[in-house]
DNA sequence: GTCTATACGAGGATAGAC
DNA sequence: GTCTATCCTCGTATAGAC
């Protein structure tokens, strides 16, 4: 596990993304808390949009690993489902939404790079969630169109967060929309 | 209707809010569009953090309006939360996401003022889509917790502007997680 | 790789004339 | 109410020394 640089820019940078969006956060605001001067960053990541551009591709690249872990983990359809809610749950406890809500949120500011790379974090999820509803259905688990489904519900887990964000409580919040919600729909009984 | 500076100001505004999100826009752009200066946009508004206050407050007024000219029509309940959606995907043809889904993605840079109004715009939809719903209850149209289906509703509504917002086709991939939805949970057959 | 120094524009905001 | 003029800070980015 490497630990340089460039990986503690990404970081902090990834903290202050998904707290406070694109447009807040500065090369000052790393300098600080990563303890190099503005300058220094640039050797890193030349400009802003690259640094934002390699910041989304590691986080989707997570993402996918995240995904992974889940499907090759020996629990039932329905528990692998709260385990990929629970990716975003776990994230409000630092008052983090997804990084890819926010910066869809910011999409207008955001160069065309930084969309692509956005545009793939949602299709490589929404393609791991509906491949994920399909095995309910053809063990007759479900009744379902999965890849509509897919869509509902990382549409529900994003706005979720959004709700949270802004309410007193966050997880409970978050928690009040979202597990009733799959009990309903995915549950085993 | 009056049509003065303080209105084009908030007009112009909230456009970009919601565009671009707070930290993106300045009092230079509102200058440029309005065609005023920008010391003269600090008459009306002192500070830009006054001004997105009564952005708020304004537009959570003209959505309690647009709820309660959707309940006082005379058009079924199903149909009325399809015009409840509709005031979701209406905005997308120009762009724009809801104005508070924007902010509440913006919130951790937003003043305690701002967060208040935006907390009430939630509670305010909430409570209409819950009372909406309860009808339905009551009636025996349809099986529901009105207040969680509502929650549930709404975060499905701002989510799904978020990935209509960052896909090729905003409008189309809206509707396409949207209405199927609605359909399913609230036709009446 | 990281530093100092600096360029240069944009940000929000104020003072005072008209 | 709107203007010009100005302040001061912060923003991204670059050059060149170490």
């Amino acid at each position: 596990m490497e630990n340089n640089t460039a990986k503690r820019i990404l970081d902090v940078a990834q903290d202050m993304v998904r707290n406070r969006g694109y447009s807040a956060f500065s090369y000052a605001d790393i300098s600080t808390q990563v303890g190099i001067r503005k300058a220094s960053i640039h050797y890193h990541f030349p400009s802003k949009d690259e640094l934002v551009r390699a910041l989304v591709k590691r986080y989707r690249e997570g993402m996918v690993k995240a995904c992974d872990r889940i499907a090759q983990s020996a629990i039932s359809l329905d528990q692998q489902i709260i385990q990929f809610a629970n990716l975003y749950r776990d994230g409000l406890e630092n008052g983090q939404i997804c990084l890819c809500a926010m910066l869809a949120a910011d999409f207008e500011v955001l160069p065309e790079a930084v969309h692509k790379e956005i545009q793939i974090f949602f299709r490589d999820t929404e393609a791991w969630l509906t491949t994920l509803l399909q095995q309910g259905c053809d063990t007759s688990v479900w009744d379902c169109q999965p890849e509509q489904e897919a869509k509902g519900l990382i549409a529900m887990l994003q706005g979720a967060q959004l709700l949270a964000r802004s309410s007193a409580n966050s997880i409970a919040t978050f928690e009040q929309i979202v597990y009733p919600l799959l009990q309903s729909k995915f549950s085993k009984d």
